[in-house]
DNA sequence: CAGTGGTCTAGACCACGTC
DNA sequence: ACGTGGTCTAGACCACTGC
């Protein structure tokens, strides 16, 4: 007893208090201090800073854009609602699944009345439909359609292997700046229960996506996903205002 | 296809993904390979090797205990990063519509073997059965196991009225640090058919959820939620870390 | 070109659990 | 005493961005 046991602080922890301190103070507007620097202030070695920062990025405080900086996340730390998209691909690769994707359609079309007004724009559009099977078992179907105007090219790319973000944000300069979706579960549709081997009606969960650049719509897409592909998370839950547990008055 | 340009592949993926197939054919049942044996299984220094796990720690998958070793994480591996949780009063809110709280059954019960070991206890536990309407439509159904020793008095409770939560966290000082769910579209059992007034194999939502405070559980819950109540989200999306297009060759 | 973040090394000391 | 994970160091090379 005697000493308080003063545990034992890591390093680390200083260095994101700083951090956090100094965005609270509207200190790094323009750029949180580089890991050399931060090392340097602390005493540290580069790796114990980049600790540091590492976490601060994981949880949302600070964004780092490689050859540029560190950054301050715009908008504060907010999870916002209730999801977070998480690539396809990285999916399979956390299952350790193989993933395989086949393009079923993929022509200029012109789009129902609905999707013309989701995505405001009368012209023609581009239409997608994918199949993505993990260690192959048909897993998601989608049915997507993008603005004939913003990427006609998108059709000669290799749909298969890269991802449609990836196109749009590389190589299309489309930020992808919103995403706007719901979720529900429904019965497979009688189309689709061929394509999934499964009977009409059986459980799947139902996606309808909008995906926006600066405010104006990009890309629709649905997707329809086994039902007994599982949405696994582990998380800790966030204290949202008013969850707060004083512990003790 | 171009160039086969190999990317480059971080050298820790290699070692998740190891880690993650040896998890998938219950190779580590007894406990993943050390930090040692992995740095020299893959002839990388230990830093890199632990660099895997912490991914694979914050992703759920794997548990670390000092002292002890790397295990696999029971019954919750694979997270997504996908949810938030919402409380079902917030969400009536935010759709403004009349939430009704029906308790159906509380009582102490000896759990069935599963539950008892979800929530790592084999003594006497509480049993709430808990039906959620919303506009009058039964919307949610909820079985939850609370363990008698923790919060016996918690019959005692208006759970009409209160949130398990909040009784929980400010009641019995059970700080809620960590949730791991897992969300399947599923159709409606036959046997709550009658409670939803729909025909058996309705698609539904089905989550099972434990709730641990300081790492031990408190509370598992599964929930049947009417597959057309919509999941509503907008959001931003945050480029996670490792956003980066590796999209192959 | 210099600076940044991303990865990696080969050591090190500590606190903890097991034997 | 030994192995484990937790922290930390002082270097290193790479790819990228900016000028």
């Amino acid at each position: 007893m005697s000493t308080t046991m003063t545990k034992k602080a890591p390093k680390y922890q200083k260095i994101k208090q700083y951090v956090l301190q100094g965005i609270a103070s509207h200190n790094f507007i323009d750029g949180v201090p580089s890991e050399n620097q931060l090392a340097e202030k602390f005493a540290v070695s580069r790796m114990t800073a980049r600790r540091a920062l590492d976490d601060l990025e994981r949880e949302g405080s600070v964004e780092r854009i490689p050859g540029k900086g560190t950054f301050v996340r715009r908008s504060g730390n907010y999870t916002q609602g209730f999801f977070r998209v998480r690539p396809f691909r990285k999916w399979a690769e956390d299952l350790g699944a193989d993933l395989r994707t086949e393009v079923l359609e993929s022509q200029v079309v012109d789009p129902p009345e609905e999707i013309a007004e989701v995505l405001e724009y009368r012209g023609q559009m581009i239409r997608l439909c994918i199949l993505n099977y993990l260690n192959d078992i048909p897993v998601r179907y989608a049915v997507r359609y993008l603005r004939a105007d913003h990427c006609a090219d998108i059709l000669w790319e290799n749909l298969a292997e890269t991802s449609i973000h990836d196109i749009l944000i590389n190589k299309y300069r489309l930020p992808l700046t919103r995403i706007s979706q719901s979720m529900t579960a429904v019965g497979l549709p009688e189309s689709l229960a061929g394509l999934f081997g499964e009977e009409p009606g059986y459980p799947v969960f139902y996606f309808q996506r909008t995906v926006y650049s600066c405010e104006s719509p990009v890309t629709y897409v649905e997707y329809f996903m086994r039902g007994d592909m599982a949405f696994k998370d582990t998380f800790t839950p966030m204290l949202e205002a008013g969850d707060f547990h004083p512990e003790r008055s």
